[in-house]
RNA sequence: GGGCGGUUAGCUCAGUUGGUAGAGCACCGGCUUUACACGCCGGCUGUCACAGGUUCGAGUCCUGUACCGCCCACCA
C-alpha cells in the first residue's frame, strides 16, 4: 500500500518523434565461433579490467584496425584535423579530457561505416621549443657563430648559457621533441586514441616547411602576403615581433606623471603620462577636436622640456578628453594609439627604444633630432641611454623634477597593459621590416565563412565572430627567432652592398623547401652570399601559426599527394580549445579561404576546460596537477574516459576522480553482466516473451536517440542515457529474467530470453564501444568475430527485426513487472530482510490493462520477488500488499 | 566599456517542444542473491540566484537586477 511515483524507465516516450531508420549499414550477424562449435562460449571465470590496456593496444596496433584506407571516396570519409599537442609543453589532464571528446567521435563515426581519417601531429615549433631547449641544455642561439658537429651539450645546464649555432640549435631542438614526442604517443595509446599511428607529423618537419612555404609564395603572387617596414608589436626579451592575437592584458602597477610643455608666447600646456621615459621620442601633442581648451593651440608648435623639441598639437577624435588632462603626447611609439596617432596624422618617427628594450643612442642635433637646445638634450639623453624603459623611467623623473617641469607627485595606479602572451615584459612598438598576411581587406568574407562553419557549441561563433570585427591590423607573420620555418625568399645584394629587400627572389615551388640561409638562389653561387651583387637570405622564421594553420593541407598531402588531399579535404571536423579561436581556428579558415576558397572543415567542436575543484583553470603551476598515466594507471583508460566523456562541448568540467571511479565501476558492471548474458546462452528460441520484447523495443529506441544525439556531437548524452538504460536493464531485466533463462519455465521460454539477451548486449557493446574500448573489445572478443571497434553501429532496426517490428503493447509488461518487483524489494529492505526472503502472499491491485500485462510476467516476477502467492485484483489505482514470511528462528550460536 | 556563457540537492551536473523537480557522488540503513562485495537493495536531501511579466500552468519563454567565469576593448 505503499504509494510511489511511476518511473518511465521502460516506457517508450510516445511523444518522441519518429527518427528515420538510416540504411546502408549491414547487420552485424550472431555468431561466434562457439557458437558454431555448437558450445558455450569461453568465457572467464572472473573477468578483470587490469591488463586490457595493454593487451587490446597491441592487438589493434598489429591488425591496424585504425588504419586509414587511401582508396575511400571522400564522401565516405570522415577527416579530422588533430590538433597537434605543443610537445615541448607538459601532458595534463586537459589534453586527456579533449582528446577523448575527439576519439569518441571518431569511433562512432568509424562504427557509422565511414572511414576515418585520424592523424596525429606534434607541434614542435615555435618559442616554447626554443625556450624549453634554452632552458633544458643551457644553451643560447648566436646565427653568427658557425656550425660545430662535434658540440655535446653538457649533461646539466650551467649558470651561464652556452652560445650554439643555428644548425647546432635546432638540432637540439629536434632531439628534445623527439623524446617529448614519444612520452605523448605512448600516453595517447594508453588512453586508447584511435588514431592511425602511421599518419604523423610534426609542425616543423620537411612536409610542413614546403606546405608553409608553398602557401606563403602563392599568398605573396597573389598579393595577399606582403612586407612592410613599419611599426610593429614587439617583445623585447624573445627580441621578435609577435601578432595581434598574441596579445593579452595584464593588471601592470604604473603612474600618472604631469609634464609641462612651454608654449612660445610663455605659457604651458601640461599633460599626463605614464610613460615619462618617451618624452625624447614624443612628436605632437593631441587633444580633441571639440575640446575648447585645446582649440587654440590646434596648429600651434610647442616645446618638450628637457629636449627642446619643437612639436605640433594636433586635434583627433580619439583623443578622450575626459582622460589626464585631455591632451595627451604622442610618442613613437608608446602604444597602438600612438601608433594610430601618428598614421592618421602624418607624423615624423623619433624612435628611442631599441630592440633589446632599451634606449638605444642618439645623437640630437642630427636630422631628425632637432632641438632648440642640443647640447642639453644630449646631456639629459645620455643619462638613459643604455637604460631599459622602467630604469630610464626612474632617471627621467628625477631629471623632470630638476627641471621643474614634472607637476606635483607621480600618481601610482594599476592599469591593462598589453603583453606578449608568453612574453614577461609589457610589448614595446619597433619599427622593423616584417611579413604580413591580408586580413583586414577580406574580413567580410571571413566572417561570412564563420557564418557557414558549423559550430559546437552553436555560442562559440560569436567568439570568432567579435575576433574578426575587432581587428586592427593585418597578420604579421615573421618572427625574429631561429627554430621554425624560414622564409623561402632572398634578396639581391647591390653594388653599395645595400640589401634590396623589395626586389625579393623567390624559389620554384620544385625546390621547397629551403632554407635561404644556407640554400643559394638560382643563378647565384654559394661564395656571393652577402657580398655585393651578391645575394642574401631572409633571416626571419614563421610565426608558428602561420604553419599550423595549415595543419589540414599538412596532414592531407597538399599538392604533395593529390589523390590523398582529395579525399580528405575539406575536412568534417576541427577539435579544438575556445582560447585558440582567434588563432587556430581563425588563421586556417584564413588560409583555407585564401588558397582553396572553401571552409577547411564542415564543423568545429569547442572544448571547455578543465578546472581545479576550486573552479580555476587547471594548469601546471599549480603542484597538486596529477599526470595523466598515473591517472590512467590508477583508474584504467576507460574510467578516465568516462569521466572525460561527461564533458559536453564548450563546457567546463571539474577534475573528479570519482567519476574515474564511477566508470571503473561501469567497465566492471559490463564485464559481469556479459558474463551473465552469455553464460548458459542456450538454448536459442524466438523472442516470444512480452517482457524480453519490451526490453528489445526499449532498448531499439535509446539506438535511434544515440544516433541522433551523435550526429549532434552530443556524445555526453549518449553516455548519460545508454549508462542508465544499462543500470535499469541490469537491476530490473536480468533480475526478472534470471530463472527462466536457466530453464525454469522450460527451454521455448527460455530460448526467448536468450535470444534477446545475445541481442541487448551485442548492440549495448557497440553503444559503450566509442567511450569504453578496452572493456567493451573484451567482452566482444569473447563471442565474436572481429574488433568491436570496426563492427556497425547498432540500428533499431537490426533489434527489431528479432522481435518481428515495434511492440509497444509489450512495453507496458515490463514496465508494471519492474514497478511491482520495486515494490517488492522495498518492503524487504524497509523490514531489513533479505531480497530472498520469500513473500508468502502478493496482492497486486491496478487497472485491468495494467494486470493483464503484468500477467504476462507473472512467472519472471514470482521467481524474481521469491512470491509464494499471487493475487491479482482489478481496481482504480495501483496499489500493492506484501506479505513476508515470519521470520526464521534465531540460528543459536555454535 | 562590449560580447558570450553560467547560477537547480552538501558536491559535480542533467533537465528536449512550458505540464507533479532528476542522476551520480557523498551520507544513512540493510543484504553474501548461483553475473558482479570493484557487488546488491532501499532511504534522506530543493525558496530551481533575485524581482517583475506572459500563461490555466514557468526550472524552461520575455524584461530587468545581482553574482561567478570566459573572450574582447584606443591602456595617454
Amino acid at each position: 500500500m505503499t504509494p510511489f511515483r511511476l518511473p518511465r524507465r521502460w516506457s517508450p516516450d510516445p511523444e518522441r518523434p519518429a527518427i528515420a531508420r538510416r540504411a546502408g549499414v549491414p547487420l552485424t550477424v550472431m555468431t561466434s565461433k562457439q557458437e558454431r562449435a555448437g558450445g558455450a562460449f569461453a568465457l572467464p571465470e572472473k573477468p578483470a579490467l587490469e591488463g586490457l590496456e595493454r593487451k587490446w593496444l597491441a592487438r589493434w596496433e598489429a591488425d591496424g584496425i585504425y588504419r586509414f584506407d587511401r582508396t575511400a571516396p571522400r564522401e565516405r570519409v570522415f577527416a579530422i584535423d588533430t590538433p597537434p599537442p605543443t610537445v615541448s609543453g607538459s601532458l595534463h589532464v586537459g589534453h586527456v579530457f579533449s582528446y577523448t571528446h575527439t576519439d569518441i567521435l571518431a569511433r562512432y563515426h568509424r562504427m557509422r561505416g565511414r572511414v576515418v581519417f585520424y592523424p596525429m601531429g606534434w607541434d614542435d615549433n615555435g618559442l616554447p621549443t626554443e625556450r624549453r631547449v634554452q632552458n633544458y641544455f643551457g644553451v643560447r642561439c648566436d646565427p653568427s657563430l658557425p656550425y660545430d658537429p662535434s658540440f655535446v651539450p653538457p649533461e646539466k645546464p650551467g649558470k651561464t648559457p652556452i652560445a650554439v649555432s643555428r644548425p647546432n640549435f635546432i638540432e637540439l631542438c629536434e632531439r628534445l621533441t623527439a623524446e617529448d614526442e614519444k612520452a605523448f604517443e605512448e600516453l595517447w595509446r594508453h588512453l586508447g586514441l584511435s588514431v592511425d599511428w602511421s599518419l604523423t607529423y610534426s609542425t616543423v618537419g620537411k612536409t610542413a616547411q614546403r606546405v608553409s612555404q608553398r602557401s606563403f609564395l602563392r599568398l605573396l603572387k597573389k598579393g595577399i602576403a606582403y612586407q612592410l617596414e613599419a611599426p610593429t608589436l614587439w617583445d623585447v626579451d624573445f627580441r621578435t615581433a609577435v601578432a595581434q592575437a598574441e596579445l593579452e592584458d595584464r593588471e601592470t602597477p604604473g603612474a600618472y606623471h604631469k609634464l609641462r610643455f612651454k608654449r612660445p608666447d610663455g605659457g604651458a600646456v601640461e599633460i599626463d603620462t605614464t610613460r615619462p621615459e618617451l618624452l625624447p621620442a614624443c612628436v605632437a601633442l593631441v587633444a580633441h577636436p571639440d575640446d575648447p581648451r585645446y582649440q587654440p593651440l590646434f596648429g600651434t608648435e610647442v616645446v618638450t622640456p628637457l629636449f627642446g623639441v619643437r612639436v605640433p598639437v594636433k586635434p583627433h577624435p580619439l583623443a578622450n578628453p575626459e582622460k589626464g588632462t585631455g591632451a595627451a603626447m604622442i610618442c613613437t611609439f608608446g602604444d597602438v594609439t600612438d601608433v594610430t596617432w601618428w598614421r592618421e596624422l602624418g607624423l615624423p618617427v623619433r624612435a628611442v627604444i631599441g630592440p633589446d628594450g632599451r634606449l638605444r643612442p642618439v645623437t640630437w642635433g642630427s636630422p631628425g633630432w632637432e632641438s632648440t637646445d642640443a647640447e642639453a638634450a644630449q646631456k639629459a639623453y645620455d643619462a638613459l641611454a643604455g637604460l631599459t624603459a622602467v630604469k630610464a623611467r626612474a632617471a627621467i623623473v628625477e631629471l623632470l623634477r630638476a627641471s621643474g617641469d614634472l607637476i606635483g607627485d607621480v600618481r601610482p595606479i594599476t592599469h591593462p597593459v598589453k603583453y606578449y602572451e608568453k612574453g614577461d615584459r609589457p610589448l614595446e612598438i619597433i619599427t622593423s621590416r616584417q611579413w604580413f598576411i591580408k586580413t583586414i581587406e577580406f574580413r567580410d568574407a571571413l566572417l561570412a565563412r564563420g557564418r557557414e562553419l558549423q559550430w559546437y557549441p552553436p555560442f562559440m561563433q560569436s567568439r570568432y565572430q567579435n575576433w574578426v570585427e575587432g581587428l586592427t591590423g593585418d597578420w604579421c607573420i615573421s618572427r625574429q627567432r631561429f627554430f621554425g620555418v624560414p622564409f623561402p625568399v632572398w634578396y639581391p645584394i647591390d653594388g653599395n652592398g645595400q640589401v634590396q629587400y623589395d626586389r625579393p627572389i623567390l624559389p620554384s615551388e620544385e625546390r621547397l623547401p629551403i632554407d635561404p640561409s644556407t640554400d643559394v638562389p638560382d643563378g647565384y653561387t654559394a661564395d656571393q652570399r652577402g657580398m655585393p651583387n651578391g645575394f642574401a637570405g631572409d633571416p626571419d622564421v614563421m610565426d608558428t601559426w602561420a604553419t599550423s594553420s595549415l595543419t589540414p593541407q599538412i596532414a592531407g598531402g597538399w599538392e604533395d599527394d593529390p589523390d590523398l588531399f582529395a579525399r580528405v579535404f575539406p575536412m568534417d571536423l576541427r577539435p579544438q580549445a575556445h582560447e585558440i579561436i582567434r588563432t587556430w581556428l581563425f588563421y586556417t579558415v584564413a588560409r583555407a579561404h585564401f588558397e582553396h576558397d572553401s571552409l577547411p572543415w564542415r564543423s568545429t567542436t569547442i572544448s571547455g576546460w578543465v578546472l581545479d575543484p576550486d573552479r580555476k583553470k587547471m594548469s601546471k603551476s599549480k603542484g597538486n596537477v596529477v599526470t595523466p598515466m598515473a591517472l590512467l594507471e590508477q583508474h584504467g583508460s576507460d574510467g578516465v574516459r568516462y569521466w572525460a566523456a561527461g564533458g559536453r562541448p564548450g563546457t567546463d568540467t571539474a577534475f573528479d576522480p570519482g567519476q574515474m571511479k564511477v566508470g571503473r565501476r561501469l567497465a566492471m558492471k559490463l564485464l559481469n553482466a556479459s558474463r551473465f548474458a552469455l553464460s548458459n546462452a542456450e538454448p536459442r528460441g524466438p523472442v516470444t516473451v512480452p517482457v524480453d520484447r519490451a526490453m528489445i523495443t526499449s532498448l531499439a529506441a535509446l539506438v535511434d536517440d544515440a544516433t541522433a544525439l551523435f550526429e549532434e556531437n552530443q556524445y555526453a548524452t549518449v553516455l548519460e542515457r545508454t549508462e542508465r538504460w544499462f543500470w535499469t536493464y541490469c537491476d530490473d531485466y536480468l533480475e526478472l529474467v534470471k530463472s527462466r533463462r536457466y530453464g525454469a519455465q522450460g527451454p521455448e521460454l527460455a530460448g526467448s530470453a536468450n535470444t534477446a539477451l545475445l541481442a541487448s548486449l551485442s548492440v549495448l557493446l557497440r553503444l559503450f564501444a566509442p567511450f569504453l574500448p578496452f572493456v567493451t573489445e573484451e567482452v566482444w572478443s569473447w563471442w565474436q568475430p572481429g574488433s568491436v571497434h570496426r563492427a556497425a553501429w547498432p540500428t533499431s532496426a537490426e533489434l527489431l527485426e528479432t522481435i518481428g517490428g515495434p511492440d509497444e503493447s509489450a512495453a507496458l509488461a515490463l514496465e508494471r513487472a519492474s514497478l511491482v518487483l520495486g515494490e517488492v524489494r522495498k518492503t524487504k529492505s524497509e523490514a531489513k530482510r533479505k531480497l530472498s526472503t520469500p513473500v508468502t502472499r502478493l496482492v497486486v491491485r491496478d487497472t485491468p490493462e495494467h494486470l493483464e500485462a503484468l500477467r504476462t510476467a507473472e512467472a519472471d516476477l514470482v521467481s524474481s520477488g521469491f512470491v509464494q502467492s499471487l493475487h491479482l485484483e482489478p481496481a482504480e489505482a495501483f496499489e500493492v500488499e506484501v506479505t513476508l514470511a515470519a521470520d526464521e528462528p534465531p540460528v543459536p550460536a555454535s
